[in-house]
DNA sequence: CATTGCTATGCAACTTTTTGCATAAGATAG
DNA sequence: CTATCTTATGCAAAAAGTTGCATAGCAATG
C-alpha cells in the first residue's frame, strides 16, 4: 500500500527514474522502507498510468536510456490526501528472531555464528547511516534546514542500529555462556 | 516464507489451535512476526496435508470447538532443516517515517499529532512487553531456563521500544521548534 | 581477453499478505 | 435487552512482494 506512496514522497522533491528510486532504497530510505527494482518499475506504470505521473524519456549515449518520471498535480493531490490520513502502525518481521526464539533445537555454537553474521551486516547498515549522517552535517545550516525531516529519520535508523547492536552483544555473552 | 517456520517453533513446545497461535502473534511473538487469523489457519491446513502437522479436534461445549495441531516428526525435520540455514536479514517499514520523510508537505501541527498517535501506540506496546517481562522474572530459576532464549527476544522488543520512545521525544522537540 | 560489476529496463510465474465477508454461541457492559 | 467483545473457524478476491529470467553496453579487475 505505501510502496505508492514513497515513490510519491520522493518524487514530490526531484524527478527520478526507476532506477534512481531502487538505489535510493538501497540508502537511507532503505532503512523505513524497500522494494525490488521490479517492484518499482511496474508500480511507476502504475502509477503513470493513473495520471500521477508523466514519463519523459531520456536518451543517454554511453549509458542504457532513462524513464524519468516527474510528479504531476494530481499525484500531488493523491500524496497530501495520503499524508492527511492516519499512517497504519508498523509491524516488524525478523526471522533471525524466530531462530533465536526456537534456539532450543539447535546448538549454541551454531546460534552464535549466525549472530554474528547479523552482527557484520548491521554493523555494515549503521556504518552506511553514518556516513550519510556525516554528508548531511558538511552541509551549510540553510541546506540542513531542508533536510531537517530526512535528518530525524536518519537518526531513528542510526540509534536503531546501535540498539540493535548493543543488545546483540548482551546477547552473545549470554549464548556464550559468559553472562 | 518464514510464518510456516514460526508457526514450527511455536509448535514444537506445545500442540495449539490455529486461535492460540494468532493470540501468541498478539503477543510477546508479535514483536518479531506477525500473521492475520485468516493466514494463519490458511498455513496450518497447507502444512497439516504437507505432512508437518496432525490435527486433531477438541469438541468443547460452552464454546467454539477448536483444531489442535501437534508438530509431526516430518514437521522437526523440516524445522531444523530451517534452523540450520542462514536467516534472510530483516527488512522494516515504517509508513509513519515515510511521512516524516515527506512531512514538508504538511503542517507541523498535524505531523506532532499523528507522532503523538504512534507515541502512544508504542508505550502501549512497550507496557505489553514489561508486563510480559514481569511474568518471565516471577518464574523460579528452573523455569527461567527454559524460556532463556525468549527472553532475549523479549528483550530486544522492550529495548527496541525504549529507544523508539526516546527518538520520538527528541523528534517532538524538534517539530515543536523547541530544539 | 575473460569475468564480474554497474547502469538501466522489464516480463512472467509464483508466493505472501491484506481486506472483506460469513458463521455462531456465550459473556460482559451499558 | 441490546450491543459489543471473546472464542473459534474459514472462504474468496485482490493487492503486494519475491524469484527467476532476459537484454545490453560500458568500465574495471585480474
Amino acid at each position: 500500500m505505501s510502496l505508492k506512496h514513497s515513490l510519491l514522497v520522493l518524487l514530490a522533491d526531484n524527478p527520478a527514474s526507476g532506477y534512481d528510486l531502487s538505489q535510493q532504497f538501497k540508502g537511507s530510505v532503505g532503512f523505513f522502507w524497500n522494494a525490488s527494482h521490479q517492484q518499482v518499475y511496474k508500480e511507476l506504470k502504475t502509477m503513470a498510468s493513473a495520471g500521477w505521473l508523466d514519463c519523459d524519456t531520456e536518451i543517454q549515449s554511453d549509458r542504457p536510456d532513462k524513464k524519468v518520471y516527474t510528479i504531476t498535480d494530481a499525484g500531488r493531490g493523491a500524496l497530501t490526501r495520503w499524508l492527511s490520513q492516519p499512517a497504519k502502525p508498523n509491524k516488524y518481521k525478523d526471522a533471525f528472531l524466530i531462530k533465536l526464539y526456537g534456539g532450543r533445537h539447535l546448538p549454541r555454537t551454531e546460534l552464535i555464528k549466525e549472530l554474528d553474521e547479523h552482527i557484520a551486516l548491521h554493523r555494515k547498515s549503521l556504518s552506511k547511516l553514518q556516513g550519510i549522517e556525516q554528508e548531511y552535517q558538511a552541509l551549510t545550516k540553510d541546506q540542513q534546514q531542508l533536510f531537517e525531516l530526512p535528518y530525524l529519520t536518519l537518526k531513528l535508523g542510526i540509534s536503531s542500529e546501535q540498539n540493535w547492536l548493543a543488545w546483540a552483544q548482551d546477547t552473545r555473552e549470554v549464548l556464550s555462556g559468559n553472562a
